[in-house]
DNA sequence: AATATTATATGCGCAATGCATACAAATCAA
DNA sequence: TTGATTTGTATGCATTGCGCATATAATATT
């Protein structure tokens, strides 16, 4: 148990983020097309706060706001050129971090690892939000048999919504 | 792998940081008389921030400036009785979330949880600032056989720190 | 004794957040 | 349809927390 937490921290450690920038690359990089209000529930900031956030990213040149389609008060988030370039260098560094951290486990602690892993996952998430929130900074290539998603499909099932 | 990634970013949800300031009260109930550069490396914010933030914590009650005996110049950081009070409240909401997102492991899991845990800390730990900023929020009541102090004994042994 | 390093403190500006408010579009009620 | 409620977005305002540069005292080094 104690080991445990000391494991959270330690992964905590390994992700510097340097506030909700990258991860919100990283959802628009998954989810093109997202509207503010989507984003702020997976980031866990206020609205206007995110309203800011979306200010500086289109000022920086990485993100543009589109018109949606569905919706036509809300706005539809884009990655630019530039900002998916920001994405792939985002997630290579997140992966570069992880499998420099995990090297040290053997063939079978890593697949027990994973196994751990998915069943922690598929217990922690029990709505959207909450799947858009852990998944914040995944990277759509790499995570194969998403467990959020099944997840969700599950209580999708379960009890429509 | 993609599995890995997530329950990182699961664990981090987990821990929901206010701020430096509940890792800061745990630190120091965990070392007595830290002073505020270490408190600083612990924490990795700038010298300012961390001034700023212990004059906070003082403004709030919950800690004393006391004067070093060792070092004239330094500042010995003490909790007060409020501060301890905040610190174990802190300590036990921290310790039921994980053990809340820990109960879907059986036995058998989380104690091959705990082995790798082990390993990837060890691996992790290499010097005296890394070690406080992996115990920021650790509880030393529950971590028994700390393997940061584990990992700081077998560098100090090898090369003199 | 003179210099360099270390620990702390503070003035200053900035960046990011939240609250309250406003408005437009969509949904719901009657 | 009309009117009321909810939802999505935007903005003015204040606050907060941070870093940079600088200053001072104590320790370490030479």
């Amino acid at each position: 148990m104690a080991l445990s937490d000391s494991f959270m921290l330690a992964t905590q450690e390994l992700a510097p983020e340097l506030g909700p920038a990258a991860a919100a690359l990283a959802l628009l990089g998954h989810e093109p097309g997202m509207p503010i209000e989507r984003l702020r529930r997976a980031l866990g900031l206020s609205h206007s706060g995110t309203v800011r956030l979306v200010d500086r990213l289109v000022a920086g040149g990485v993100i543009e706001r589109h018109s949606s389609e569905q919706d036509r008060r809300a706005v539809a988030l884009h990655l630019t050129k530039s900002g998916e370039e920001k994405c792939a260098a985002i997630l290579a560094v997140r992966q570069q971090r992880i499998s420099c951290a995990l090297k040290v486990l053997d063939p079978h602690e890593l697949e027990a690892l994973g196994k751990i892993a998915e069943k922690l996952l598929k217990n922690q998430v029990h709505n959207l939000d909450e799947a858009y929130c852990v998944c914040r900074l995944c990277d759509p290539a790499a995570c194969v048999n998403c467990p959020v998603a099944a997840a969700l499909n599950e209580s999708e099932t379960a009890q429509k919504l």
